[in-house]
DNA sequence: CCATTTTGTTCACGATAAAAACAAAATGGG
DNA sequence: CCCATTTTGTTTTTATCGTGAACAAAATGG
């Protein structure tokens, strides 16, 4: 049984509501010009839209000759979105509007030995009361929750993690059990890729790579347009690229990892090497002369400050980096690459190496495409990201349909 | 101005449509129990297509209780197609019928020394002409060429090419001028990659790969089981990858390219190479001790007698081909890579090394989804993927929607 | 004040798909 | 041998929906 393709109607509705939602204010005139539907569908689908509250008549504008348009404007707030971050250390849940912009948040740290299901899922709960304290339940139309783990977005599966000690978890029904309204499961890396391409840093990139760097490197695909999970939902693995044929021994059993020569972590190794050929550097009088001491907080302010052996150990990293990227700028053609995760504290410090290196490493047609920037959300990109997929399956013309279907009918924000 | 989604009668004749070409016989009940369409729209719309030729009542099958079902069976030449592949030395042109199976071939050898535009359609032409000599023209949809070349589908543009000295060239009109039916215009390594995804060895494959290995490495991608073609419609370029940071300087400017290390050139070298250390080996005999006129033609001859040396460089070209799979493997979690090429002569001989790499250099999770397997169209794969794209975007209900549409529109099969 | 222009609504029509009724073609028990 | 039963396929009826055309509304400006 293939599924059926929407039906037209359906499909107009969001036409319409995806002109309203991604401009300050149009006419129905305008969506005419803008989608080709007749003034007869618009005029009735617009009616419909006011009548929910989706939308609203914000006076008229008269700029030339003629009857003055109606101008329609988004109720932003007519429908809310949850977006929950759920890890080893903390729990973040940020409530949105329609746009995806944040109207509240609640983050509170995990202390426990014992990451159990049952454990963090109650602590979840308890910070998705406190959030919805005050707001009218009935407007929630869902909830992204993104853990650190391998997921299956479609079954709401954790296949795998490292972080947190679940595998093979069916959270399905558990979260139906404990939620009011429907809650849909990414993994955090692939939330965060999602939130920036469609709210940060990669909102005009059509085929773009999001890469956490901290102490493992993570990366998000987003290709043609939509979210990429791979065959088995395990796509991005950019530290397991093999940069070194022969180097260090990684967890994984390869030899040459990125993830053995980049993380934060090296960093400070790095860092530490090479402070010992500058014995009047500054960052020895803020270790007090112990190596042992230094830590990436003092690493990274150094970096602010433009110390020459922070800027080299950063610069090897880049190096470093830019081989695993220039693989995916040179398999994929990519046309932005967003960086992000504690590494980017640094900043241009890091960037601008980055950029550098892979002038030589990627081929010069690909690199004329590409943009190297900076992830605009920061902490909270996989959190908007979840909250913000819920609303992209409830209202874009052209979801990623990542979710079951029983999810996304009942995200449905028509009808 | 948003292109609508297709209507839903076009969506569902090429649903129903798609139910005769995948299978040998269905009736209309199997077709509504497989499609969830009603059974008075796929009565009407069969009837439709009878009485257009493309399908055809083939007698009627009882097995149970009940009124037999009558069978309905594709009529694979209703409709024919053409595959063409332009190169700096050969032009070949492929006849196909509506399943994508050669009917008809012909190929020519060029020698020549201007390689012009001119030049190669005049021959092209030719060859066409040739090969149409007793064809009913009106049943050609179309043909789709590819050339060694950056191509844009959509605007039927030369970007780059290596091979042949065009850049920058639209030869949509041209193709146009000399042809009474559409012409679509693909990369010879794309098209290859989408013969094998729909008619050879990646055929129940959603995300794959399609290397060739010969004097030079490119790659073609499958995407979420559409073909993926990058920002700059240069994806796919394996050869460039790096794999080994202070390697030889690549003729792309960067160091330790895969290009540098693993192409036939490459394979020739390294059996020399291991040949001085063996001065007993067979191979010797044949040389007549000229190690200079070593051929490939010889090394791939030994590697099918099991000829340790042979087999010992193949084992060197493998290793290095695996670090570049590998990252192609970790980043986009693939489920299948298939090689051809020049190199895969040596069949096995370099699979089974290659396979034996992969498990070092890539994650285990993401092994669990791979085969690694042949090319199974061999030299047919970029004319039978060249003529099948002309036909899935006449006949699939999911296509690809790489071409014009002017194009798209001119191949329509039905209406 | 009224022709003109532009915006938005209502209405009649046509396309089309699903449901229901109907027809056809077999089996098999009495 | 006939007729109820079953499954397949067709025709008719009905409902939905989008378009185009006619219409209404609301401005400008001579």
């Amino acid at each position: 049984m293939i599924a059926k393709l929407d039906g037209t109607k359906e499909f107009n509705r969001k036409l319409i509501f995806a002109q309203i939602l991604n401009n300050v204010a149009v006419s129905r005139s305008d969506i005419v010009t803008n989608t080709g539907l007749s003034k007869a569908a618009v005029s009735s689908l617009v009616a419909e839209m006011l009548e929910q509250g989706l939308v609203q008549e914000t006076g008229s504008q008269s700029t030339t000759i003629g009857r003055p348009r109606i101008m329609l404007e988004l109720q932003t707030e007519a429908r809310l979105a949850l977006g929950a971050e759920l890890t080893d250390h903390e729990c973040r849940v940020i409530l949105t509007d329609l746009r995806a912009a944040p109207l509240k948040e609640v983050t509170h740290p995990i202390k426990t030995t014992e990451l159990t299901v049952e454990y963090l899922l109650d602590f979840l709960q308890a910070c998705v009361t406190e959030i919805l304290a005050d707001v009218e339940q009935q407007k929630i139309i869902g909830m992204g929750l993104t853990i650190p783990a391998v997921v299956d977005p479609s079954t709401s599966t954790v296949l795998l993690s490292v972080l947190l000690p679940w595998r093979d978890v069916q959270l399905g029904e558990e979260l139906e059990r404990r939620f009011p309204f429907p809650v849909a499961l990414f993994s955090r890396g692939n939330a965060a890729t999602w939130g920036e391409r469609w709210y940060g840093a990669g909102q005009d990139a059509y085929n773009l790579l999001y890469v956490r760097v901290g102490n493992g490197i993570v990366a998000g695909l987003v290709i043609n347009g939509h979210p990429y999970l791979g065959q088995g939902f395990g796509a991005g693995e950019l530290g397991h690229i093999t940069v070194q044929p022969n180097g260090a021994l990684c967890r994984c059993g390869n030899r040459g990892c990125l993830a053995t020569v980049a993380t934060t972590e090296s960093l400070l190794i790095r860092v530490r090497r090479i402070l010992r050929e500058y014995p009047e550097d500054p960052l020895w009088q803020a270790l007090n002369h112990h190596l042992e001491s230094l830590t990436l907080d003092a690493v990274f302010q150094a970096a602010r400050g433009g110390n020459v052996v922070v800027q080299q150990a950063l610069d090897e990293i880049a190096a470093w980096l830019a081989i695993a990227l220039a693989s995916a700028v040179n398999l994929l053609n990519l046309d932005r690459i967003i960086v992000g995760g504690p590494m980017m504290i640094a900043g241009e410090a890091l960037l601008e190496p980055l950029r550098t290196h892979l002038q030589q490493r990627a081929l010069p047609t690909h690199l004329a495409h590409i943009d190297v920037v900076a992830s605009a959300l920061k902490e909270n990109a996989p959190s908007i990201g979840a909250a913000g997929l819920i609303l992209h399956e409830a209202m874009a013309p052209d979801p990623a349909a990542l979710l079951s279907s029983t999810i996304r009918e009942r995200i449905a924000l028509f009808e």
